[in-house]
DNA sequence: GCTTCTTATCGCGATCTGATGTTATGTTAT
DNA sequence: ATAACATAACATCAGATCGCGATAAGAAGC
């Protein structure tokens, strides 16, 4: 019961430079992930053998293959898992490992700088716009739209916070609502400001992996005066299935600090306009 | 500083014969309700008085009465509060003093019988409703449409189980979701089943407290097509600003068997179809 | 300006929840 | 039928959170 992979964890996280950073997520959480990692890797595990590389037991190996495959992530049959059609991986995975921190608090500070007292504004379904939820507590009154659950959730606790929640089918994959009903409830708005991000950027476009996911998003680009789109630098070399609009299409591109002067210049170049928001 | 009053508190809690049940309610939540039946009843008193009413601190006065506040119970001035129109402590303070939870999970397991895999339900912003979601898990797939946070909550976590969720303008008073664009949500689907409950029931008629609630559950029984309304015998007595629907457009109206037999027979001879709900 | 009330911040203690392993009881394949 | 695998049902432990008060700093009224 190789006894060197157990407990006493006491080591500041196995870090594993150049992969995204897992701080900051619980345990099973990180160990989902990472396990999801490596069933995408691997195309198709054993149980037992995902008991050995984690070094936890079968009752916990089977808890996050049924939690992964909730997300859509895996399929389990018996004895082990396949991995499922990548996209859900890219989108739910990298959500969750590739966290970013600091990069998405900074674009949130900078997204704040614009709201005022008595706006309205949207949010979509990205950890971006989570970061933004927490500095809205002071910028009352202030009316907020999102489909995102955790925003939600979050939201309800604020007074002097007008929560519009957009309804729609859950997806467990995002935690959030999507689908027809929610792009009708877009529809139905129209706010001062839309904060939202994406799956990957172009020097020309946004993209997006999911079908359903870029539907909501064109209704809330149609349903929102100014849009701003909040990239951090990981999204820029990526790419993703779905286009989702021209940069163009967006007010106003955030990026962060990192972000490398020529991609910068390559988006300008192409008619966005683009602030780099200090970390 | 009333040492009597402080911790050390393995009494099985006041429980105050002839008053709703208050078990199994957090104890600042439960302190909280009683606060503000007392603030109600005194129409307005200051802090310090709480204070010596209720043997906690200054500091756990406020942070209750902002509580109260959010939720739109009272009215802060300095000094103290103020109770605000009833309608409001009617419909939030009743819900969380009159747990009823005995009856409410009779009427649950009820209406659970007449559920089957595959359909659809909808759920209102009752605790009856809540009461029905812990029984959902394995009648399976199913799908259910509710604009209740807690619900909805609970309902993520389910697998096999398509969560739609009704969006809308968040009320903190309901921990719900309602106005036009909830109704408009509603108006777009057509469930089986409709489960609900109002605030208080007459031999003829539902009512209810609030308006916006009424136009979001008038809504709703157009929306389905089996309409059922669960009724704890407590709501027969009273009665309530709105009225919502005569108790012939539901299908069913479930009553728990704590229901005196006559007025079970008075809602009968008016021509609604009655049943019992076992305990 | 002084008093009274309110809010912010910290810390302690109790409580809860979450995560995990173990044992026991199904299930499925061979 | 039997072995391998999967799930269910406790028990336990640790970490996180909550509830609360005390003190201190900050408004608001007189």
């Amino acid at each position: 019961m190789s006894s060197d992979t157990v407990d006493g964890d006491t080591r500041p996280a196995p870090a594993d430079p150049g992969r995204p950073d897992t701080a900051e997520l619980s345990r099973p959480a990180r160990r989902q992930a990472e396990i999801a990692a490596y069933v995408v890797e691997h195309g198709s595990v054993s149980a037992n053998d995902l008991v050995e590389a984690f070094g936890v037991s079968v009752m916990t190996v089977h808890r996050d293959l049924d939690e992964l495959e909730r997300q859509g992530v895996v399929r389990k049959y018996r004895g082990g898992v396949t991995a499922q059609p990548t996209s859900v991986f890219e989108s739910n995975v990298a959500y969750r490992l590739n966290t970013a921190q600091a990069e998405k608090s900074a674009l949130a500070r900078h997204a704040r700088a614009m709201i005022e007292p008595g706006m309205s504004v949207m949010l979509d379904d990205s950890t971006s716009a989570l970061a933004l939820v927490d500095l809205l507590e002071d910028i009352t009154p202030l009316t907020v739209a999102t489909n995102f659950l955790p925003a939600i959730s979050k939201l309800t606790g604020l007074r002097d916070v007008t929560l519009l929640a957009l309804g729609g089918i859950y997806s467990a994959t995002h935690d959030s609502f999507g689908g027809m009903p929610c792009a009708e409830a877009v529809e139905a708005l129209h706010t001062d400001f839309l904060f939202c991000s994406v799956s990957a950027v172009s020097p020309t476009h946004a993209f997006h992996q999911e079908e359903e996911i870029v539907l909501v998003k064109r209704a809330m680009l149609r349903s929102a005066r100014t849009k701003v789109l909040l990239v951090d630098h990981g999204k820029l070399q990526r790419t993703a299935l779905h286009r989702l609009a021209p940069l163009t299409d967006f007010d106003v591109v955030v990026v962060d600090e990192k972000t490398p002067a020529d991609l910068v210049q390559a988006l300008r170049d192409n008619g966005a306009t683009v602030e780099v928001a200090p970390l």
